[in-house]
DNA sequence: AGTTTATTTATAATAATTTTAAATAGTATT
DNA sequence: AATACTATTTAAAATTATTATAAATAAACT
């Protein structure tokens, strides 16, 4: 379990002020690789912290994307997720059961591409299927 | 121009009966690499077609996503994109002037994951960051 | 303590999408 | 051709996700 101390350093070296709220909602997704929405972390953090209000949850994680904390997962129209790990990975999600499953690349996909003259900030890598646990 | 009963038959061969609503619509989207979103579907068929209701546009868009006539791009968490173009491309998106862009990729990325067990059905490559005309 | 600034909260507003049920169109049956 | 059945479209209402607003709270600074 990280301490308090680590988490709120970790926001403050991202010039994130760590209020309490800031540091709880980084805690819920340190680690965690469920690939939350806003939602899950809402009920899940708010369990914990009564007074939590779902709009600060919004403002925390759009303020954790933009000073390049977490990333935003858009896999499905629908909803955002988010993802605490940065390095280069990308995801699956199951048509079936719906988890979204990390998985490694092992090389850099933009050298196989035709792009040029264009400045990548942000590589997302999404494959949907059937995930190991619903193929029957 | 493709012709009406080209198109027809297009629909037919995917299962699709052809009304004049979704012959209209495939003919907005087909040979488009714009990635319209669902209201500019609507805005310009329902120019041509005034009485086309936007309800029928959003049951077109998902019949002909489910089965598999165009795909749907979710390269931002707010508005879902469509693509007549199935063939194996990626999508760049410029956090500038917001265009979303065609790149061709060379390789099938998914021989350089470490990915098994599950079955892979989609693929979806999203880059972001700043296109040519934006790059000052 | 009083003032400024940042943050949180609850609510209202907006935007995208889905649901519902009636209206229309198309097809099949007699 | 009239009737019945099925599919599709339409407009409106309902739902869901998200953002904007403004008051309340908290923190930082004279």
């Amino acid at each position: 379990m990280r301490s308090l101390v680590n988490i709120s350093d970790k926001l403050s070296s991202k010039e994130i002020n760590p209020t309490m709220q800031r540091i709880k909602i980084y805690e819920y997704l340190y680690g965690n690789k469920s690939h939350p929405t806003v939602d899950t972390v809402f009920v899940n953090v708010h369990k914990e912290f009564p007074t939590l209000s779902k709009a600060t949850v919004y403002n925390t994680l759009n303020l954790f994307v933009e000073k390049n904390l977490i990333q935003e997962i858009s896999i499905e129209g629908n909803e955002s997720r988010y993802d605490y790990n940065l390095t280069n990975h990308g995801h699956f999600k199951c048509k079936t059961c719906g988890s979204i499953t990390d998985f490694k690349i092992t090389k850099n996909v933009l050298n196989d591409t035709n792009i040029k003259g264009f400045r990548a900030e942000e590589q997302h890598i999404y494959i949907k299927g059937v995930c190991k646990d619903c193929i029957v």
